[in-house]
DNA sequence: CGAAGTCTTGACAAGACTCAAACTGGGTGG
DNA sequence: CCACCCAGTTTGAGTCTTGTCAAGACTTCG
């Protein structure tokens, strides 16, 4: 179900409106064009888990400021392989493509209840173009994507199964807001089936069963029922081995900072 | 070898000088700061093959643009594994990393006789904040790598491991600037490793041999001494089924045209 | 309570890796 | 000019990881 919903509804939540303490807003000062971006957002919709925000193949023209829930883009072979390419999580910026490129290369999806805001492309090439503390801001988004994609091209290409599905788990725990590092026991929600997990790390879900069963049994952590416990942070991490600086970029105080800019909430 | 170059030695191929066909000149006219790009340089190096441009862990500083030559991206683990990130050909900017990660996430490395240009990211960002054609340039190069790697992604974690195989070399040979479509039987050398296509693709080089045994014994393509011949353009591309717009951006052309920019050369 | 979607497990098959050995071609130094 | 060396290539045999197919159990939700 899509609905066009007015500004006030979100007047909490919305990146790009008055709380903006994630997103492309996250830095801004009304020097930076925050007030402007605010005003051009084309709208802020409503959608329920399951549905599709854009599928492989429609045109490009919008850009979309995740608020709250989870969404995941990914990429379909025509014979319906798919690869899950990023797990998005509030706050976080999706649906770009460089420029001269008319479609979309992926396709992003719901997996839980989301509500996210979308803007017109040509008004962010806009603002950048106005305001370089936007400008510095968006790069760095682009640029923190592609860094964590090669990290994840690291995994699938490097990796044992066990390795990315370790990896994976220990990136989005940061990811949703653990406190880093880990505390033992750690236990929350995490809205993943094992055929997601199969997608991202490119293993049948039937595998992805076995790698969590072992994990479970040498007690590292256990997904069960939506639920992740983790056991045993240090193991898991010394599977996993993620540098210093990809920590940062996990933790949501990264995309709180963007560049280290001077304002913050 | 390692060699700072006066400026005028590299007239006739330098992205940032006066030849600027490429990279993240190739779009700039003299209103978007291509002078100003030029004049700020830290200067050009000569490298030869196998010389590591920086390494994982190297402070982060410079930008590089490629002048002429192959370069490699890679991500080591700590065991001795290593992925492949992505092959730079010339035109191709790299060495980005967001703000606030201090250290390279990853290493580059001369795959042939290299000629660079190198340019500290302050003034990238500098040139970004004054000129908008610049930026608009720079977040393209960005986006496009984004595409890249993300089709990657897709390639290592969905296809067999002969798609693979077959995906990269497809890649490669539209990349160097091929024409496209290839024509049949079309022979150029490339300077690839067996050991290399099998970081890139996450195989060991003794099954890439056996692939490329299978792709040659089928009359698709042969690789062998450093050349690549493609017998069969028709079946490589039903292996890979690349999309239109990835092919396009697989094409010097667009790099030429970065965002279909007015000026041309 | 029933239905749908997950999750779990087992048995088997296939794909990819490991180890080992021989071969090739180009470059180096005597 | 030759012998050597080295990195890369080729091949085979055996192993291990991962995928496939099939069936049954468990949640969750209506």
């Amino acid at each position: 179900m899509t609905a066009n919903i007015p500004i006030t509804a979100y007047k909490m939540n919305c990146a790009f409106c008055s709380a903006r303490p994630l997103g492309l807003c996250g830095a801004l000062g009304d020097g930076d064009g925050f007030r402007e971006l605010r005003d051009s957002r084309r709208g802020a919709r409503l959608l329920d888990a399951g549905s599709p925000i854009y599928r492989q193949g429609d045109p490009h023209g919008d850009l979309y400021n995740l608020v709250s829930g989870w969404v995941c883009l990914h990429q379909d072979l025509e014979d319906g392989r798919r690869q899950i390419l990023r797990f998005i999580l509030p706050g976080e910026l999706f649906g770009q493509e460089p420029a001269g490129v008319s479609v979309m290369s992926h396709a992003a999806q719901a997996l839980t209840n989301i509500s996210l805001c979308v803007i017109p492309v040509e008004r962010v090439t806009d603002l950048r173009a106005r305001y370089a503390g936007f400008g510095d801001r968006f790069v760095w988004m682009l640029e923190r994507d592609n860094h964590l994609t090669m990290d994840h091209l690291t995994s699938l290409g490097q990796r044992s199964a066990i390795e990315r599905v370790a990896h994976l788990l220990l990136e989005l725990a940061v990811r949703t807001g653990r406190r880093y590092p880990l505390a033992r026991d750690d236990r929350f929600k995490i809205p993943l089936t094992q055929p997601l997990i199969g997608d991202a790390t490119g293993l049948t879900p039937i595998h992805v069963n076995r790698m969590l069963r072992r994990l479970r049994e040498e007690r590292i952590l256990d997904l069960r029922n939506g639920a992740l416990t983790i056991f045993d942070p240090d193991r898991l991490e010394a599977m996993v081995g993620p540098s210093d600086d990809l920590v940062r970029l996990w933790t949501r105080q990264a995309i709180l900072d963007g560049l280290g800019a001077s304002e913050q909430l």
